[in-house]
DNA sequence: GTCCTTGCAAAGCGTTTGCACAGAA
DNA sequence: TTCTGTGCAAACGCTTTGCAAGGAC
């Protein structure tokens, strides 16, 4: 049985707020690696005194305490998402499109690496996504 | 033989201008994945009427070039780096410093990819460098 | 003359900081 | 009262844009 967001931000030390309640049900519910401004415009119709500032409040207090990953792409600006079981990532070179895909695994032959201890892995994948392909 | 920098650039279409030889030269003796302000100070010295403009320009033309990538890392600053052959990166997390690593190829059994057109595959891996573990 | 390179100044955008107010404990 | 969550306003850092001056051709 899954349980509910309430409790997962209790269980990680993180008093309930309507706010954060939001932020988390946002993300889990909508995995498209959201922006901070995307977050704030969705949330700004449901909380209308919701600020920015809040955002990053509660996306900062979510990666600290480890329930939210910040996705590093392109550049510019940070995007997230929560915590799910290990996968990888696509970039539609096109579109932009950041999209979940099954774990890709590496051929760790870390030959050349002595001394270096991994902690984790990143695959990306770049290329063009379906869409795009037929838009031709 | 190697071909020096000045043919590369002609090569590539692109003038031969000094402070574009400059960062050039900077990039390819440097290999430490410099921002634009890394540059920009570095060269700054030899030529002290540089502005961050024109560095800017200049790695802009050369990324739109293809002779310079630009290594997408952390978040916030792009780094520059030319284009060498195929190889990984590694992030420390505890000091940031990222390093060139032999290429790490993927276990690219591409199932759930179907209609993906994949280009290009980046690894990176995260730990701790050792200069770091040995701080301890 | 035209085109290209350079660079100042300003604007833009994502993010962080300082501080203050209100509500909870 | 003290602590916590929120949010305005300003500052900050990286990058882009507009435009003009000087040099190359």
């Amino acid at each position: 049985m899954k349980k509910s967001h309430v409790e997962l931000l209790k269980d990680h030390g993180i008093s309930p707020s309507l706010t954060r309640i939001e932020v988390y049900n946002y993300l889990d519910y909508n995995r498209v690696h959201p922006n901070v401004d995307m977050i704030y415009k969705k949330l700004n119709k449901k909380l209308p005194t919701l600020s920015k500032t809040t955002v990053y409040n509660v996306l900062k207090l979510f990666v600290e305490t480890g329930i939210v990953k910040e996705v590093t792409v392109g550049s510019q600006e940070a995007r997230y998402e929560v915590i799910l079981e290990e996968h990888s990532h696509f970039k539609c070179e096109v579109c932009g499109k950041l999209y979940d895909i099954p774990l890709v695994k590496t051929e760790h032959n870390f030959s050349g690496l002595e001394g270096f201890s991994v902690n984790e892995e990143v695959v990306l994948l770049k290329g063009i996504c379906p869409s795009c392909q037929q838009k031709h």
